[in-house]
DNA sequence: GCCGGGCGTCGAAGCGCTTCGACGACTATG
DNA sequence: CATAGTCGTCGAAGCGCTTCGACGCCCGGC
């Protein structure tokens, strides 16, 4: 374990000058510069990272808080996870993974031993029982994901009320009168998660204006229970000729039934999806869809952390990405239409 | 910000008398441990990680290294990342997420910095260039896969080889004399990450012994490469009978393709699937099925860390959990079996 | 009644780094 | 030519914790 003192005695300097070298905030002469770099490199020195942090009282670690559940959504938190990992270390952070298992005591955790410098927290809940925790820690919080009440916090997240008005004035353009809404399992509406309940806002509020109708259905993720699903909205309204999506884990047993049931898409029906580009390319249909930008939330969510921590950040700031609507070969006219 | 000096003035101790009490590292009398621990609550007081880890020269921080591709079994990687996360939490640990990124310069980062007492490692490759840095660090380290060298290493992995074959096995008693093996996508067995490798291996060496036929064929996860594929199997193979499919992404896909065939699953073809059990049961049917115990696996790894972290493990341990073969609705006697 | 040995507690010495003030050696300025 | 200012470097003081040796104290044994 080389340290920097043995670097500072090899390249015959004092230790600060090595520390001011390493970090750069004080001028040092380019041949001293020179001497103590390949000191470094010579002797393989790496800064211990515990040292660093009790004296600077920065971690350089940003804590990522992702939900413990595995069975929703996941390649979506994996792309974020994947996202805030690899920004984070383009701006020298490392990350934290925790679960949300832990809760509030996480959040206590973190902040109180200073194990992070800031935190970014996804699946956030409407009432989240951690908001008052984050809104207390002195810690820079960004959530990934909207609160019911986002004053003093700073969000990141897919504009979802604009998701949902964007596929309704899609499929209105398109002639379609009738449009069914194929939503999350249940368990994610009984969460309040917030990002199904504003996708939904979204649609009936466009819907209405536009003179559309609406019928929304929460499904899981299965062929049984998208196959009863899809019985009881045929059954309530015969002239459906639409469908939007926003369960992943849906589409594909949507898309199988209604070629069993001899209903082509886009003839027939159309469907639109809300979902990461891939799955919607990947489908058995290519999907006109409304891409998940994880990677660029993800990206957001780093950037906005690492600029509160070097205080070039406003306090409160809801950044709300704009959603953009792909066509592809799952839309078309209605059936009826001119 | 509430250190263990003041915690030891406000319960009228020493500092090191409240550090035992922490730690367990001496004995203390009750009353004197009441009081700290009165203290600690009422101060709300938080080890400073930072101090802790210099002082110590641990961090009690697990770094578990992902690999930054989102494109493949993203689900097991999320659910093994999950298990490793909540086990090591389990143990006192907190996990560093790490992308495959960094490379090997990770791996010295890490190492060198004394972030990590441990690492943990996923989607190892046969000659995985990390594997020299792993073997030099003196930190304990674990992986999930395994490289073609395992000396003095500690792996863990499901034994896919005999999964392979587990899967002719059943296939054979079935009365299928004809297997066709759709693999991961090319670029898997580019990598050489050995799993994909290992199955084949095993449903090779275990058809040969049991008179089946196999060909196998690298399929991407998307409708039209399994069109593809399905078309040149039947090709050269028309009395194909059975499938064995080991890409998560293909399943569906498959699924689907067979039935606008008009082949029936299973009284014209069996499906036997080497995926998550979620993925078996949610499919258009019922797979049967070898699991891939991603909980199981990020549990093992972060065990046998913190075995080796206590010192109470063997350097070199290669654990390879048994395949179990659920029968579920997609396999069934061959057509013309008796 | 005296001595050896636990047990419980304390003081102090770091762990490796950052950072502040100080200080010498220059350069520019009037 | 004296003086103020700048630049580059150093020394020392911590950051908050762990841990080792030391030191009373009280107990039991003879």
């Amino acid at each position: 374990m080389v340290t920097l003192a043995e670097v500072a005695r090899h390249a015959g300097v004092s230790a600060s000058t090595v520390s001011y070298v390493l970090s750069g905030k004080r001028s040092i002469s380019a041949p001293t510069r020179e001497r103590v770099e390949h000191s470094i490199k010579e002797l393989g020195y790496h800064p211990n990272a515990g040292a660093r942090a009790l004296a600077s009282s920065r971690s350089n670690i940003i804590a990522l808080m992702v939900p413990l559940r595995t069975d929703m959504y996941v390649p979506v938190m994996m792309e974020i996870a994947i996202a805030v990992a690899t920004t984070a270390r383009s701006h020298g952070y490392d990350v934290l993974l925790l679960t949300g298992e832990e809760g509030p005591a996480a959040v206590r955790r973190v902040t109180g031993s200073g194990l992070a410098d800031a935190m970014i927290v996804m699946d956030v809940e409407l009432e989240d029982e951690r908001l008052p925790l984050l809104h207390a820690a002195r810690q820079p919080t960004v959530l990934i994901g909207l609160p019911a009440d986002t004053v003093g916090l700073t969000c990141v997240d897919l504009d979802f009320t604009a998701t949902g008005a964007l596929c309704a004035e899609h499929l209105a353009e398109l002639g379609h009168r009738e449009i069914a809404v194929v939503g999350e399992a249940p368990a994610v509406y009984e969460r309040h998660t917030g990002f199904a309940e504003r996708t939904l806002e979204g649609l009936r509020r466009r819907a209405g204006e536009l003179g559309v109708r609406l019928l929304h259905r929460a499904c899981e993720g299965s062929y049984e229970s998208m196959d009863g699903t899809l019985s009881r909205i045929f059954d309530e309204r015969p002239g459906t000729t639409a469908f939007v999506v926003q369960n992943e884990a849906a589409i594909d047993p949507l898309l199988s039934l209604l070629r069993r049931q001899g209903r082509a898409v886009p003839e027939d029906v159309s469907v639109v999806a809300v979902c990461p580009e891939q799955v919607a390319t990947q489908a058995s249909v290519r999907l006109t869809s409304v891409a998940i930008p994880a990677q660029e939330m993800g990206r957001r969510a780093v950037e906005l952390a690492v600029a509160k921590l070097a205080g070039g950040a406003p306090e409160e700031q809801v950044t709300l990405l704009a959603p953009e609507l792909t066509v592809r070969s799952s839309s078309g006219r209605a059936p009826g239409a001119p």
